[in-house]
DNA sequence: AAGACGAAAGTGGTTGA
DNA sequence: TCAACAACTTTCGTCTT
């Protein structure tokens, strides 16, 4: 992807994937080159197209594996009446047993990962997520079943290889956004993506505040200059040990209200909060300390 | 009247014994 | 496994603009 601005030609081009479009670092220009587009791929002239090509299906928890029907074949040798059968009988129980075992396992496993799939697909595209972090993180779940992560709703282990793969790609995606739109409790997928990245012992870095700024900033309406001074505070700070064990996003949080102060494209804490869902004390806190240990004054 | 600020108490998660 | 702990939230009162 070509990252430069057309407009002045700054290679600061920060990527948006929340709204599909990349954002100059240094004029604040939306580029539209190369958006994604996650609507649907065809169009629709009538209600009866619609309803004929939309492929979004019914939701997710009607298409629990079997529902609890199961078909099974006890171990007992008996027949109906209690009576013993013969020996022949019993052989031929036994290879059905096996069949009948081997069969279900299979399917079952393909039901679970047909619904894992539909599922991640929902998922990515509420969050409008790139495909190939939507093909990376198929092949983790693939991974996680294979390893027998145990215990866990499927939607659950989706949601945490979603979270993980975002970020690992450095794509800006909190637990709540995705407890959000995925249905299940944050608490829940900050579970499963513990036991998975303990289980595949994965190490994937902790997210970078300034990941999140161009999103928040845009939420706001800011221009590409108070994104870059964001930015830039946040370098600041973590050159003086001001970030680690802070949430990323209250630092990203703060940095833009504080950036957004000294440009004056002034924003109140409410709406700053609002926008990175974290509450306005946080911001304070942040914004204090930021302005504190950097000196910064404010005019 | 609205926003900023700060104190105090509560919550959920991490850590170390 | 439990208690201590830090970060964050919620709530509320006060100050400033």
């Amino acid at each position: 992807m070509a990252d430069v601005c057309p407009e002045c030609k700054s290679k600061k081009v920060n990527r948006d994937y929340e709204r599909g479009e990349l954002v100059c670092g240094s004029c604040g220009l939306i580029i539209t080159d190369g958006i994604m587009d996650s609507g649907p791929e065809w169009r629709a002239f009538d209600a009866d197209q619609m309803k004929s090509r939309a492929r979004g299906g019914a939701p997710i928890s009607y298409m629990r594996p079997n529902k609890g029907l199961v078909t099974e074949i006890d171990q007992y040798n008996r027949d109906i009446r209690g009576a013993r059968i013969s020996t022949k009988k019993q052989a031929q129980l036994y290879r059905m047993r096996k069949w009948h075992k081997r069969a279900s396992i299979a399917s079952s496993k393909e039901r679970n990962l047909a619904i894992a799939l539909s599922e991640l697909d929902r998922i990515s595209s509420y969050l409008g997520l790139p495909d190939s972090v939507r093909e990376d993180a198929a092949l983790l779940y693939r991974k996680c079943i294979e390893k027998g992560i145990r215990g866990k709703m499927i939607e659950a282990v989706v949601a945490a290889v979603v979270y993980a793969k975002c970020r690992e790609c450095g794509i800006p995606r909190t637990l709540t956004e995705i407890a959000d739109v995925s249905g299940v409790k944050r608490k829940e997928i900050g579970r499963t993506y513990r036991a998975v990245t303990d289980e595949l012992s994965l190490h994937i870095p902790l997210a970078n505040p300034t990941y999140y700024i161009p999103r928040f900033a845009a939420a706001l309406k800011l221009s590409g200059e108070v994104q870059e001074r964001a930015i830039e505070l946040i370098k600041k700070a973590s050159n003086k040990k001001l970030i680690s064990g802070r949430g990323p996003t209250g630092l990203a949080a703060a940095a833009v209200y504080t950036a957004s102060l000294m440009l004056g494209e002034q924003r109140t804490q409410k709406e700053v909060a609002e926008g990175a869902g974290i509450t306005e004390v946080t911001i304070r806190n942040r914004y204090k300390e930021l302005k504190d240990e950097l000196g910064l004054k404010m005019e």
